[in-house]
DNA sequence: GCCCATCCTATTTTT
DNA sequence: TAGGATGGGC
């Protein structure tokens, strides 16, 4: 089986070629609904299958876990169990996860190196923060993560950074010693997977004569590995990813990336379009092919979708079109206010069902999370059972991390933040006065805290911790001694977190407890030693020999557990069985398609969403657009995947007015509402009947009494073209405040002549500058001349 | 060591 | 408006 030829023919002519192609640079140009999955599963298929290339030198990489698992199971359907297993399929993070566990030693890291999520990345920096005395309300430790992030997802190392500030000095500074600490714990942040196999990969080969050791030969390894290489979702990439590509392809081109600049939404954090619109100049001899027939939606659906695509002002040419039957009117309601809307919302989704279209073939869209609440009171009202995709994450829970926390250590002793979580957990009177003791003297005497806090507890350090409370240490070392030992004698996984939870206490803690949140706190355990079982016997049948890190590798990398919320008995089975309404945000929705689609908020300022920032209409980004116009553009992008989540039906709320964020809005329709092509819409009003398509008064705040108003014959609110500057690699600064950086000179009427030292950014930018005969002084922005 | 009150903040979210 | 985070008090 398994022939690419017996499934060619049912493939389109652009799919086809896709499919076939073997070598080379390959951009596929995949739009909304055009089969993209099937041509990525049928070409690696084909690659197997006709071209006899070994399933381990096959790279397929993905955003998330669910989409790695989604082709991990098409493709074993179409090669088999057998030739699937020894592909690579998987997110950028798990594939160097799992290289960087081979290659551990290049890296410097050992082969048991922890990865640290969000919350211990917090708490890592929340006791930098701390121990330096930073001033938190001037800066953040969220924002100093975030700062280190962004820097991070550019491949930019602490001495690269660009300094400017006194404010930089510090997150530069900050950004070192959390390097250093994650080094120290063996540690790895989700950024650094990626930046340590960059590293490697990047890393000239050495010249011959040098010893040949994983030490110098892992780069070359790891790029002599991968014969294929093929990324979905291009649009996506970040710099360091897109470098990762580059360098792992460099002997022989063989890359094939897959996308829609059209559905390029996550420009926010760190994602770059122009990974997919210059692929074709970095690729000189790419072929490009563009698989532009939709398959999904109805064709009223698709020219809803082109006509709002169709303005945006930066984009690859290309034009879908559907063979499919024209189908219903998209339909635009009207609502008074938000709850109006969640009560046509509720009342829409009863009527479908009355009519037989099942709850579960319906999706609620919003552009904000926090719309999701008045759906929510309204859906319960009418008890609509729904869940919510992307909410509270299994494995963010407390007693969850609690668990794996205790396992983490158990494994990598060195992992403070794991330490200093369960240290007190459950209660055994360790208190945050002796913790911070423990780490003072782990500072001074540069060891982990846990030997810290052996040495502490027999009394080998003073570190001011009295007799009982050293006691206690000693207790809480010799069940951390336990677990290591435990762990080093090669139990089981499953065995280890139920040795945990007993000799932990907290196990005795949850059953003393015995509150319902005790309860669903035990069951959640429970899941997670359930979940370590399935591991368990996963890693077995693919000849593996559990353990720890393998578990929890799994875990790191995992997202949402997508738990059905709201009213349990009615989501979960029940009178209902699993015939569930989902609800979740347009980002959420990518890549997911429903019968029908109720798009709410479609009101200017919440979608698009503006978040008024003047600075971002002065800061020219790398397409000569500002910032903001960059943002309209994504929101434009978003309202396209929105609608093309549609397959038969498409339903777009606005209402004239919501509370948000505490404040009262009045919102005019969204231009994306404007830009529909009018034959192919229909408006209805609340409580009416559908009253066909017609034009309403344009002063939607003054009729506001009365029910809301479509400005429909109106023109949309211009998107005014800005004089667009010739387009650079970075983001220009601002013409006024905060050009000068430091060692500028600048001349200043009364102190003459004199250095930046500082710039301190703000609506109105200061610059502290050093003249002679003065000194040091703060001078308004304004007030200086900038000399060359 | 835990609980309550007050303060603050507030797109989108993966790994 | 409301939830989470933080800090103070018992």
């Amino acid at each position: 089986m398994s022939n690419a030829d017996a499934v060619a023919d049912d493939l389109n002519e652009p799919q086809l070629e896709a499919v076939t192609h073997v070598d080379g640079p390959l951009l596929v140009f995949a739009g909304a609904g055009s089969g993209k999955t099937r041509v990525i599963t049928y070409r690696i298929a084909n690659l197997v299958a006709t071209h006899s290339v070994p399933p381990y030198r096959i790279l397929a990489v993905t955003f998330t876990n669910k989409a790695a698992g989604e082709m991990r199971e098409r493709l074993e359907r179409l090669l088999g169990p057998e030739l699937a297993r020894d592909l690579w399929v998987g997110t950028f993070h798990a594939t160097c996860a799992r290289l960087l566990r081979k290659h551990h030693q290049a890296a410097g890291l050992s082969p048991r190196f922890v990865i640290y999520d969000d919350a211990d990345q917090r708490s890592l920096m929340d006791r930098i923060v701390k121990e330096r005395d930073v001033d938190t309300d001037e800066l953040p430790a969220r924002t100093v993560l975030a700062r280190i992030h962004a820097l991070k997802q550019e491949a930019i190392a602490p001495d690269e950074v660009p300094r400017n500030s006194r404010r930089d000095d510090l997150v530069v500074s900050l950004y070192e010693e959390y390097d250093k600490r994650l080094r120290a714990a063996d540690a790895c942040d989700f950024d650094d997977l990626l930046l340590h196999v960059l590293r490697l990969v990047e890393r000239p080969d050495p010249p011959p004569h040098e010893r040949a050791d994983d030490r110098t030969l892992a780069g070359v390894s790891i790029r002599a590995l991968f014969r294929y290489v093929l990324v979905d979702e291009f649009q996506d990439t970040n710099a360091v990813q897109y470098r990762l590509v580059r360098a792992l392809v460099r002997a022989h081109g063989n890359l094939a990336v897959v996308g829609d600049d059209d559905q390029s939404i996550y420009r926010w954090r760190g994602a770059d379009v122009r990974n997919i619109r210059g692929f074709a100049k970095d690729f000189p001899g790419a072929r490009v092919v563009k698989l532009e027939q939709n398959y999904r939606s109805t064709a009223r659906i698709v020219r809803a979708a082109l006509a709002v695509i169709g303005k945006s002002r930066e984009r690859i040419a290309k034009e879908l079109w559907t063979a499919n039957d024209e189908g219903e009117l998209v339909e635009v309601r009207s609502a008074v206010d938000e709850r109006d809307e969640a009560q046509q919302v509720a009342a829409y989704v009863d009527a479908r069902q009355a009519e037989g279209v099942a709850r579960r073939d319906l999706a609620v869209l919003y552009r904000t999370n926090a719309q999701s609440r008045v759906l929510e009171e309204a859906l319960r009202a009418r008890r609509i059972p729904y869940r919510i995709v992307g909410g509270l994450r299994f494995f963010d829970r407390a007693e969850v991390k609690h668990l794996l926390a205790y396992l983490r250590l158990s494994a990598n002793p060195r992992s403070d933040v794991d330490l200093v979580r369960i240290v007190n957990v459950p209660a055994r009177g360790i208190g945050a006065t002796t913790v911070d003791r423990v780490q003072q003297a782990a500072r001074n005497h540069g060891l982990a805290s846990l030997e810290a806090m052996r040495e502490i507890a027999r009394g080998k350090i003073e570190a001011g911790v009295a007799a009982a409370a050293r006691k206690r240490l000693l207790a809480f070392v010799a069940i951390v001694d336990e677990l290591v030992s435990a762990e080093a004698a090669g139990h089981p996984p499953s065995e280890l977190a139920e040795l945990a939870l007993e000799r932990s206490g907290y196990a005795d803690h949850l059953r003393e407890d015995g509150s319902d949140e005790a309860q669903t706190r035990a069951q959640n355990l429970g899941e997670l030693v359930g979940s370590i079982r399935e591991y368990e016997q996963a890693a077995e049948a693919a000849g593996e020999r559990p353990s720890i890190t393998g578990f929890l590798e799994r875990t790191a990398l995992i997202s949402t557990v997508d738990e059905p919320r709201g009213q349990d008995p009615l989501a979960r089975g029940g009178a209902w069985g699993d015939d569930v309404l989902t609800l979740m945000s347009v980002h959420a929705a990518k890549g997911l398609e429903f019968r029908e689609v109720l798009i709410t908020g479609l009101e200017e300022e919440l979608f698009p969403f503006v978040r008024a920032r003047d600075e971002d209409d002065a800061l020219f980004g790398p397409s000569g657009l500002t910032r903001s116009e960059e943002s309209l553009e994504e929101e434009r992008r978003l309202a396209y995947v929105a609608i093309t989540r549609a397959r038969q039906r498409l339903l777009l709320l606005h209402a004239g007015h919501r509370t948000l964020f505490g404040q009262l809005r009045f919102g005019r329709p969204s231009r994306f509402l404007l830009d529909l092509p009018r034959a192919d819409v229909k408006l209805s009003l609340p409580g009416t009947a559908d009253v066909g398509p017609r034009s309403f008064s344009s002063r939607p705040e003054r009729d506001l009494d009365r029910g809301p108003r479509l400005a429909w014959p109106d023109a949309p609110p211009r998107e005014q073209p800005k004089a667009a500057r010739e387009p650079g690699e970075r983001y220009v600064e601002r013409d006024e405040g905060a050009d000068l950086r430091r060692g500028d000179r600048v001349r200043h009427k009364r102190f003459g002549v004199g250095r930046v030292i500082d710039v301190e950014e703000g609506a109105e930018p200061k610059i502290v500058a050093e003249f002679s005969g003065f000194g040091e002084m703060t001078i308004l922005r304004r007030f200086l001349e900038p000399l060359p």
